[in-house]
DNA sequence: CCCTGATTCGC
DNA sequence: GCGAATCAGG
């Protein structure tokens, strides 16, 4: 991916009204936070909200190079969600948010207690939190779990269980769900 | 650990 | 110019 006029444009309105690196990645997509950092300091857009700049930090001399040249960069930033929206609620979220846990059998008592500082909006899902959502999409209140989860793992280990249980007699399901509760 | 931006430098 | 690797900090 290339940085055309227009990328630029929404790297720039995004860099100014605060969002973070990873999130102006995540919303262009094809690129990373890194990209994007670099980018932002070749346009000389730096230093959003900061005082006075230290100066001096005495770098290190950096070990060798990769040499690893051709090929699969370094697989990172995978647009698992790309172009989201970033609506607020309601319409994005029902569209595509999660697989709405449909019939959901009587697990554990305790389940939607999640410290408000681990919530996650949107655009704070990655592929290590919980993407259970939590409330009514169409609410203020609404937000998703957020805890921690296995990469590749939509839910955290509670939602794991109140997710696939319908599914527990079957063998054949072993993989994920066997998977999502090792950890 | 997760994340943030800053910097260097091979490509 | 680009961005992975690295660094420094929360």
């Amino acid at each position: 991916m290339s940085w055309t006029n227009e990328r630029v444009e929404l790297l720039k309105k995004l860099w100014t009204e605060g969002h973070s690196a990873s999130q102006i990645a995540a919303e262009l997509g094809g690129v990373t936070r890194n990209a994007v950092i670099g980018k932002v300091h070749r346009l000389g857009l730096s230093g959003r909200a900061k005082t006075a700049a230290p100066v001096a930090k005495t770098r290190r001399p950096r070990a060798a190079a990769p040499a690893a040249s051709s090929g699969q960069p370094a697989a990172t930033a995978r647009p698992a969600s790309a172009g989201q929206p970033r609506v607020s609620g309601a319409t994005a979220l029902k569209a595509d948010a999660s697989p709405a846990p449909m019939a959901r059998p009587a697990v554990e008592p305790m389940a939607e207690l999640v410290p408000i500082s681990e919530r996650a909006t949107i655009l704070t899902l990655n592929e290590r939190t919980c993407k259970w959502p939590v409330g009514d999409p169409s609410s203020e209140d609404f937000y998703f779990c957020g805890r921690h989860s296995d990469p590749g793992v939509p839910y955290c280990a509670h939602h794991c269980k109140v997710a696939y249980q319908p599914v527990s007699d079957r063998r054949r399901n072993e993989r994920k769900v066997a998977n999502a509760r090792a950890s």
